[in-house]
RNA sequence: GGGGGCAUAGCUCAGCUGGUUUAGAGCAUCUGCCUUACAAGCAGAGGGUCCGCGGUUCGAACCCGUGUGCCCCCA
């Protein structure tokens, strides 16, 4: 079979993933091996696959695979949220672009509306990560709000309210005026922004002056209802107790004192606007102050709450007028009437929605919510877990943030004003009273216990739906049926879960409270492991966004690069937990690294049609330095090399499960990368290669198609179609790698690998050599080997012979002049040429060399000289400098005595 | 304002229990090679004030203190 000049990953691709569909090897189900379990973070509904997602699932795929081939019953499964704001966002600018309004439709059809949405978009992401390789378990495909888990999220929601943990209170709130809807603290992003303070001044009833107060929001003024000051600021006690004039609006109010505020900011007074600030909202309370409301649920202004202050022509024509164009309105009025001192460049924190990136107003709003102190007091287990490391984290760093947040949890705001998502369980009656239930008809029951005249006709369910991470946090157990049908088979052998693999920017909206449901719902961890990754940045460390035009077209990357490319891009580049900055360079690298296992492959398949037994393999076997080795034939040399290399890889697959087991993946793949580049391609293959049309012999093809297999076993997780592709062309296989299961790890042998690093060390020093002397590489040379031990090297003659080019290897006892010199440890190599020598060089070279190893040697005998160092150090560190010394002496003398041959 | 983290080659990062030479890797750079698997390649090389200062120790990139700069989280 002909094999291309380049591997050619998308035909490939396509071909194994469809395959191993048709195989069901992703498919799991209970039985008696270990279940190693992963749920995906379930991306956006209507969501594409961005480079987060394909840095997440690459992690996860590799964690999975690699179980599936260590005896473990893998089973990840995949899914949807309904992302209840993001998509309802998505929906309502859809129908805008059609001329429809969302205030124009009823919940049933906009909620149509919305399912056809989900039912078009829906599944392109999951069809996105099934070119990247991803080996979901399909069959188990869920959606937040598919029937029975959105019943789920009803009857925990029921539960909770009726244990008293959820509750309706009407409370600050972080209000969206874009999706004019409540957020929870964790969906406000705090911004710093370059705004104003405007110092205005509010005259004294009494006519005595005035007091100025400094604030950033002018525009909440027609809201004020008291100025607070330090009650210790010597320049305001006088003034504590008596009224100012609010102005505009001429509302007279008093001047009260409080520790709260702070005397260095601004002019130390404080302007109190109950209505739209959290701390001045508690200052209100704690004085028994009135919260005046002077915006409206999409941040324009209302003078409905001002009747009392018998508005102005003036003030009711702000009547509308949206928040920030207000700003400049109310100034441009108050400055009219000389009441502005001065307006000051600041720099202010503002909070943003997570969502529309609207500016958030605090809000008082009747809202439903969490008692989070409460509800975690309960479950202990969500705070001791992540501490005792039951529920380890990687990086372990996020333990601190975590328990942090726990400790200094808030309440959490769970309803938001929207319409897709789990609509609230409350049902209420006119006069306000409700009950929460399950259905229409339970909730009649309940109220009908306080009026028995009520019928269903008479009650309405709240309008409201459940914050979209109120679902998402049965996720681990829901996609089971853990919460819809508790005890379920599976449910009893995939939860808890294996290892969640997420960003660190959701450790609150999603691990932490998925923790709570774990120990509230279950009592029980839902995880062992979380895998937190860093954010993908661009290669100048920027965010990728939108606006930048940064975020490179994922499935354009691997239309040019191939899926195993752009996943190796993206592991090499993400030390664990760290950012990773993204570079399309890392894909290239990816792809010239299956570019060099597929011309491997293509050496390897050049040789199948020339094995032969060319000597005999009756040689006798001498215990040398270089561990057991065959002595006196053309075999023996390839015997060298394959049992370094069956030693090297033992090493480096024990290397490598350790990291894996410490989830440093990236170092995992670098280890992998070098070992098959390097040492096989590189090494391995140079020395078993023979010469130009020569058969090889079929032990060592075979043992080197076996080689080739176990190295694409081991990158399989990491690049599962090309390792597929390249395990069945090597030989015809009746098994498949995906789901091979690995063999026991092997002992290797240290010695041997030495010799090998040795071996190595002579060939690049003569290399080297050869380069300094500008010997042309076609130039044969004929080596001379001054040693103590020609054993050795006899038993690599062949390969030394074939590495460096030289046409003949002879041992000496004495310096063989008119030759370049390489001392490598205490062997020297004489390199006999044609070519006209040039002392000079040489001799510098050497002479660079003698004093880097005279330093040396001056450091270590230093060190072995003070008397303390002897005492104090463990002896074994003691005899390593005297070794270290020992070695420099000798290396020295060598040194020395080619400098005298070059004389 | 509170908390956490980071600073090592041009870039990205290893360096785990303080001692494996005078600190390593990948990428980038430079030199030489179209050597019958691979120029998407091969063979080599150069490149460091381990952020500054002070301390502990026989010994510090590593531990402690301090300064500087950057990042993240929370309010």
């Amino acid at each position: 079979m002909e094999l291309s000049k380049n591997y050619i990953p998308n035909e490939v691709e396509a071909k194994w993933y469809q395959y191993w569909l048709d195989k069901d090897y992703f498919s799991s189900k209970p039985d008696d091996r270990e279940p190693y379990t992963v749920v995906i973070p379930p991306p956006n509904v209507t969501g594409v696959l961005h480079m987060g997602h394909c840095l997440n699932n690459s992690i996860q795929d590799i964690l999975v695979r690699r179980a599936r081939m260590h005896g473990k019953n893998a089973c990840w499964v995949p899914g949807t949220d309904h992302a209840s704001i993001a998509t309802e966002a998505k929906v309502v600018g859809m129908l805008r672009e059609r001329g429809i309004t969302k205030s124009s439709l009823t919940r049933d059809e906009f909620l149509k509306y919305a399912w056809e949405w989900k039912d078009k978009y829906g599944g392109i992401i999951l069809q996105q990560l099934k070119k990247l390789g991803c080996s979901l378990d399909w069959n188990r495909t869920s959606f937040t709000m598919d029937p029975a888990y959105y019943k789920a999220v009803i009857e925990i929601f029921i539960k909770l309210h009726n244990e008293g943990i959820i509750y309706r209170g009407l409370r600050m709130v972080n209000w969206d005026p874009v999706g004019k809807t409540a957020l929870s603290d964790e969906e406000v992003i705090f911004k710093e922004i370059d705004s104003k303070l405007y110092y205005v001044s509010y005259p004294l009833t009494d006519g005595s002056g005035s007091i100025t107060v400094a604030t950033t929001r002018p525009e909440t003024i027609l809201g004020d209802v008291a100025i607070c000051v330090n009650p210790t600021d010597e320049r305001y006690k006088n003034f504590v107790g008596k009224h100012v004039i609010v102005p505009i609006i001429n509302r007279k109010i008093p001047v009260i004192a409080d520790e709260y505020v702070d005397a260095e900011f601004g002019t130390g007074a404080l302007k109190i606007t109950p209505a739209h600030d959290k701390n001045d909202n508690e200052l209100g309370k704690k004085h028994g102050l009135k919260a005046l409301n002077t915006l409206d649920s999409e941040g324009r202004f209302t003078a409905e709450e001002l009747a009392e202050d018998n508005p102005s022509e003036l003030v009711l024509s702000y009547n509308g007028i949206d928040r920030f164009d207000l700003r400049k309105k109310i100034v441009t009025d108050i400055s009219a009437i000389n009441q502005i001192q001065k307006i000051e460049d600041y720099k202010g924190q503002i909070g943003t929605s997570e969502r529309t990136g609207a500016v958030i107003e605090s809000r008082l709003s009747l809202q439903w919510f969490m008692d989070m102190k409460k509800f975690i007091g309960q479950n202990p287990g969500t705070i001791d877990s992540v501490a005792t490391d039951q529920i380890k984290f990687h990086p372990a760093k996020l333990k601190n943030t975590y328990s942090y947040w726990m400790e200094n949890i808030k309440d959490w705001c769970i309803s938001r004003q929207l319409w897709w998502g789990q609509q609230i369980p409350a049902y209420y009656t006119a006069d306000g009273s409700f009950a929460v239930a399950a259905s229409k008809e339970e909730a009649l029951q309940k109220l009908i216990t306080q009026d028995a005249t009520l019928t269903i006709n008479d009650i309405q369910q709240d309008e409201d739906c459940l914050d979209t991470w109120f679902s998402s946090w049965l996720w681990p157990m829901e996609v089971f049926k853990g919460i819809s049908n508790p005890g379920n088979p599976d449910y009893n052998y995939y939860y808890p879960t294996t290892t969640l693999v997420t960003g660190q920017d959701i450790i609150f909206f999603w691990v932490a409270r998925m923790i709570m449901a774990g120990y509230a719902f279950k009592d029980q961890q839902p995880f062992t492991d979380v895998y937190f990754t860093g954010m993908v940045r661009d290669s100048q460390g920027r965010k990728m966004s939108k606006q930048l035009g940064n975020s490179p077209d994922l499935l354009g990357l691997i239309d040019t690069y191939g899926a195993d490319a752009t996943r190796f891009g993206i592991m090499i580049a993400s030390p664990a937990g760290n950012d990773i900055l993204f570079d399309e360079s890392a894909l290239e690298q990816g792809r010239n690294f299956n570019n060099k296992l597929w011309n491997a492959l293509k050496l390897i398949k050049m040789w199948e049609g020339r094995q032969a037994y060319e000597v005999s393999r009756e040689t006798s076997v001498v215990n040398e330095g270089l561990g057991n080795i065959t002595h006196d034939s053309r075999l023996t040399t390839h015997d060298f090399a394959i049992r370094w290399f069956q030693h090297r890889l033992n090493q480096v697959k024990a290397d490598v499960d350790e990291m894996m087991n410490q989830f440093r993946l990236s170092e995992a793949l670098k280890t992998i990368y070098s070992l098959i580049w390097d040492d096989f391609c590189s090494w391995y293959l140079e020395w078993v290669k023979p010469g130009f049309e020569q058969p090889i012999d079929k032990d060592v093809y075979e043992k080197t198609v076996a080689y080739f297999e176990e190295l694409m076993e081991l990158l399989h997780p990491f690049m599962p179609f090309i390792t597929e592709e390249i395990y069945h062309l090597l030989q015809n296989k009746q098994d498949d790698l995906c789901v091979k299961q690995v063999a026991l790890l092997q002992p290797f042998d240290k010695s041997i690998l030495e010799a090998g690093e040795l071996l190595k060390q002579v060939i690049s020093a003569l290399r080297d050599a050869r380069n300094k002397n500008q010997l042309k590489p076609k130039e044969s040379i004929k080596l001379h080997i001054q040693t103590e031990s020609t054993a050795n090297y006899k038993a690599i003659e062949n390969i030394l012979l074939k590495q460096v080019n030289a046409e003949s290897i002879s041992y000496t006892e004495a310096t063989v002049s008119n030759t370049i010199v390489v001392a490598v440890e205490k062997d020297k190599f004489f390199i006999e040429t044609e070519q006209k020598l040039d002392t000079g060089a040489l001799k510098n070279e050497l002479l660079k060399d003698l004093d880097y190893q005279k330093k040396f040697l001056e450091s270590v005998s230093k060190k072995l000289s003070n008397e303390r160092f002897v005492q104090n150090a463990k002896p074994e560190v003691v005899d390593l400098e005297r070794k270290k010394m020992s070695d420099a002496e000798a290396r020295i003398k060598t040194i020395e005595e080619s400098l005298q041959n070059l004389i």
